[in-house]
DNA sequence: GACTGGCACTCTGACGGCCAGAGTGCCAGC
DNA sequence: GCTGGCACTCTGGCCGTCAGAGTGCCAGTC
């Protein structure tokens, strides 16, 4: 790399180092604003970082810097802040993520090893999430869509009314229960379940309607009702359950932002309620990176346009099934948020594997 | 009622009706202060019901009422606020609870009855509830310690495991995975299901435990591991599971609050994310009393000294099986949220007995 | 004896003026 | 291209002022 610069005219070698310069400043920018959570100042910069040259010089960069959007004047008279294209710029600078302490990494470990089902593991990484970067967690439920059917169980509660229940190999359960006009036959029953049964299990859900369709027309004209109840109920499931289910957890922690930063809190939770919007928020499974951030006004969700998200996939024997991520203010840590949600994505890919 | 207090010496007659307007002027403050958020004057109070006497009687009244402890001045020259134990005087005398208009109720029924299973009541239940009051709100799934065991199934999942699954009356069901270090036997597997069907079905779940503890011995050593294990794991769930599942809603209402009402609300929302303390609040199920309405500091939680809780049982089949309710500050409109948590719990458990 | 009007007192919150501090932009000089 | 210096500007804290609201008390009335 150097070698390269060296090789060019000594004016480009010049220009480069410019650039380079007001890179760094940039990023001294953004880890003292986020840090500080104060405008930072020409002066405070050469203070706090070996930029090797007087606040004046700086002062000619941070103009430089505003002028391509990167950083803003919150008013006359006060030090710069990053804008969104900002904390972009510095966010993409950021090649490799810092990996965690082996301290950080057994105490995941050892906090997730302890998950007893597929709801505990959920759980203890939206509070591990949401304890480790003091921010708001979100973890999405091993997607449908992205999973085989393992297993279906038709199991009568009564006279007139059976569970079915959908086992999915990420280690979900799908219930639900229906009523039938005329009393359960058991032999009807354990017929319909082992077709049923033949017919998708070990499938991915998303092929179920189509397996399942016609599978009414192969029974005795008296039997239909029920079986067509049975297929209907399934359908109705595999549909209405693909609209992922996702927790969310510290919550708290947004009120702590409050201290330093007016944002008014109430639209960010209003909208973190609404599974719609955090799903939208998640984000595509299974589109190329991992590790995705989007800053302020990059989500288009209205009242988020003052946080950011960074989310990972999480993959059940290397292939994604869902997200998890943080949520926060733009002026967040990156750094650690980014480390930590990919780690976290990690170890929760891990435990879904071995099990 | 009248006509008792007239045949009394006169001196107390007027002592009565002394009492009675204080108590007037109680509820006054009180009604004014939940709508305004403002602290209440004596010329306010005058102005806006009909008192009959001049502010300065109120003055005195208010004096002897702060006296008794009911109210308080944030400082010398404002109005007055209700204590905690204003509030508590208030809501004693609410004897009535006010009943819901038809269409409120016509609107519950209609959200309540979409639902098609237990996960989905108890998530539309707390959506309704935070919407209705505009406040946080508080739903437990039906307790597993009132309920009964209606079924047990054993499903292997591979040759190496296999799944239980405890159905509860309530409409709950709980799994859990077992991995067996020898291969599964398909018939040993239904032999145990039988026995162990003999055992709890229909039994209530805090029986289960001696229900099942000597059913090892019954079986041949070689067989023992598994049943074992299975017999574990049951027991695990039982105990684990007891502590109860909370959903909560609403956490945006929170925010509201802070407009007129300087309440932090990280401790609020830091609390609320604590299971243990929700089900505190939630209190003991089955209790004498269906509604239930706790004051400030008369519940101890650190962190929501400042809020109210007012809660409900909600039944199955006439048995009370667990408890669901809203909290907000505690300059809630009590009336509003008591007749609305009634209300709620009551449709909530006709759809549980309907099921 | 209870209620009333009047009066003096007090506290808050809003408003405006003032000033120090911080930070900038620009310019001339190295 | 970098630097020191200088004038400029904006914010935020501080203070004094003032109107408004509400109280407590007292003497008078029914």
């Amino acid at each position: 790399m150097l070698r390269q610069i060296a090789s060019k005219p000594v004016e480009y070698v010049e220009a480069q180092m410019l650039e380079e310069r007001r890179l760094a400043v940039l990023q001294a920018i953004v880890s003292d604003y986020v840090a500080t959570h104060e405008a930072v100042g020409s002066k405070a910069l050469v203070d706090r970082h070996q930029l090797g040259v007087s606040p004046a010089t700086i002062r000619n960069d941070m103009a430089a810097l505003e002028e391509e959007g990167y950083i803003t004047a919150p008013h006359t008279s006060a030090g710069r802040i990053p804008t969104d294209l900002g904390y972009r710029m510095f966010v993409d600078q950021i090649s490799q993520v810092k990996p965690l302490s082996a301290a950080e990494r057994k105490g995941i470990d050892r906090f997730l090893s302890d998950a007893v089902d597929l709801d505990d593991i959920m759980t203890r990484t939206v509070r591990l999430l949401a304890q480790l970067t003091k921010q708001v967690a979100v973890v999405q439920y091993p997607s449908l869509s992205r999973s085989q059917v393992r297993r279906i169980e038709l199991i009568p509660l009564n006279e007139h009314r059976l569970m079915i229940m959908l086992i999915v190999d990420s280690g979900r359960v799908e219930q639900r229960i229906v009523e039938c006009s005329v009393p359960i036959d058991e032999v009807l029953l354990a017929d319909l379940r082992a077709r049923l049964s033949v017919a998708i299990s070990d499938q991915p859900f998303s092929s179920v309607p189509q397996r399942i369709e016609d599978l009414e027309q192969s029974f005795n004209t008296e039997n239909r009702p029920l079986v067509r109840a049975v297929i209907v109920e399934i359908l109705e499931t595999v549909t209405a359950k693909l609209d992922e289910r996702v927790v969310l957890g510290g919550a708290s922690n947004l009120a702590r932002y409050n201290e330093d930063f007016p944002m008014t809190i109430q639209p960010v939770l209003e909208a973190l309620e609404e599974q719609v919007v955090l799903l939208r928020l998640l984000g595509e499974v299974g589109t190329e990176t991992k590790l995705s951030v989007r800053i302020g006004h990059e989500n288009q969700v209205e009242g988020l346009t003052s946080t950011s998200i960074v989310t990972s996939h999480y993959a059940k024997e290397s292939t994604p099934v869902a997200s998890l991520g943080v949520i926060g203010p733009t002026n967040m840590d990156y750094v650690n948020s980014m480390s930590t949600v990919q780690a976290v994505a990690q170890y929760v890919s891990r435990f879904l594997s071995d099990e």
